[in-house]
DNA sequence: GTTATATTTGGTTAAACATGCAAATAACCA
DNA sequence: TGGTTATTTGCATGTTTAACCAAATATAAC
């Protein structure tokens, strides 16, 4: 018995978490954490990937809410939206560390 | 150029995200943020799928370090290993708040 | 207008994920 | 021992994801 309104809920925070679930987007975010915008070639040389991937990327941060862009010349810069993003992390790096400390190795 | 500790690093934050990153783990978490220990046959009910399904969701949260599980007699009990879960879910909940106030619909 | 640059989108392919059913384990009960 | 319950694992299936290349779009420069 679940409401549709807890049903959604629920796939929103999914939908979020999930953008930010890929090492390329992690880093994207960090990246962008520094400094106030930074365009698709600068972060494309961040990742080492090809443009179009970083792109696609770029996008599904976007789609979540995570990151903004805006079109100027040529070029399209993007900036982070959210601001709390250190606390996040924080609670993520609380994970890898008991993780660490227990010796429950996470990655293979 | 990017050293081997920084991939781990970004592989291994990416790993618990994605985890987490499901609506029944949400759920799952949810649950055991309100009592200390769940068995398997409770929390089923809760997520509402096959049992074999909750369980492997289970063990994705567990090898990702979120909670951990303890046998006793022939139920399993789980409970969050966690307890920054709150502060990450305000945040991941301050983007939906954003996404909803500037109209940028999430869901589909 | 033509050419070059920056970015996104279409198409393809391989890998990862989610799910349910059935079978295997393990513990308890009679 | 045999039967029941709780949980996990093997297997099959359909869905989603990530990646790259190539093509499309858009803007700037000449």
């Amino acid at each position: 018995m679940e409401s549709r309104e807890t049903r959604i809920r629920y796939e929103t925070r999914a939908k979020i978490l999930k953008a930010l679930a890929h090492p390329s987007r992690l880093k994207l975010v960090d990246r962008l954490a520094e400094q106030e915008e930074v365009c698709v070639c600068d972060l494309t040389e961040v990742i080492g990937s090809d443009m179009s991937t970083v792109s696609r990327h770029l996008s599904q941060l976007r789609a979540a809410g995570i990151v903004e862009s805006e079109k100027r010349g040529q070029m399209v810069y993007y900036r982070l939206r959210v601001k709390c993003l250190k606390s996040l992390f924080a609670c993520i790096e609380s994970v890898v560390k008991c993780n660490v400390d227990e010796h429950l190795i996470v990655l293979s």
